[in-house]
DNA sequence: TCTTAGAAATAGAATGATTCTAATCATTGG
DNA sequence: CCAATGATTAGAATCATTCTATTTCTAAGA
């Protein structure tokens, strides 16, 4: 796994949420040899060791993210992703399941500042950005 | 939209939480006629309108589900989704992020009994069904 | 140092889910 | 009866992701 430290250092040095693409293309600028199933085996592998996030935005390519404990904000018109640090709810959702659980994603949908700002303006449809 | 009844009757009915593929085959069989991108048409709009739910689960075509409040159990294992019932957390988010939130979604990472089970008896990895 | 086994990376094809485009088919209002 | 509009169909296209086969590395022994 050459680049895993790599990877790791630009999904935790980031400030977006990237696809494997923005990765990739991130990573080819100090490696321009890598390669895109490269890094895609690299993600599910830090993924699988747990130390990146992957989240899923329907109609939107997979996400990932520092592994940190927090929760997002997903806006319902541009799919953009916000992180959000709320209260951990392992406990309280393990007394009231009655299970042993692992973790939890919490996606509140909400709608950004631009896009509420977008639609104040002009209630128009458009895909953006800056996840 | 002179599907859209018949499938939120489909989903609303099932006991499962379909892929639109399911979808498809099982309104196949009283419309033979009907065409999966007529599905996908129908389950967006009917997502767009509120009217049902999607979820999607990494590494899984997406879902539908009913659109009664309530939350989500995901076998990390196989990927399997149970409904569970939670309390609201909605007013505590708002209170939280200070935002004006459209809603959630809790999707809560645990080990189905059945995967439990086989993990016990031996430690394979298999990908299932019955989700 | 040379050899080799195993892991990881590469190239590119393949797959699967979903969307898009264009053509066809109602349904409704004029 | 005839547009006009919107839904449906067929099938191609796209996009994200995975897979397969091949090559390259690396580290451990001989």
């Amino acid at each position: 796994m050459r680049y895993e430290s790599r990877i790791l250092e630009i999904i935790g040095t980031s400030r977006t949420h990237m696809t494997a693409e923005q990765v990739f293309l991130t990573l080819k600028q100090s490696c321009p040899s890598v390669v895109l199933a490269t890094v895609y085996n690299n993600l599910n592998n830090l993924y699988r060791q747990g130390k990146i996030r992957k989240i899923s935005v329907e109609s939107h390519p997979d996400r990932y993210d520092k592994n940190t404990r927090h929760d997002h904000l997903v806006c319902r018109r541009c799919g953009s992703l916000a992180d959000i640090h709320l209260a951990d709810l392992t406990r309280t959702l393990e007394q009231q399941t009655g299970f042993s659980i692992e973790g939890y994603d919490l996606k509140i949908q909400y709608l950004c500042p631009r896009c509420r700002a977008a639609q104040a303006a002009a209630p128009t449809k458009n895909k953006s950005s800056d996840l």
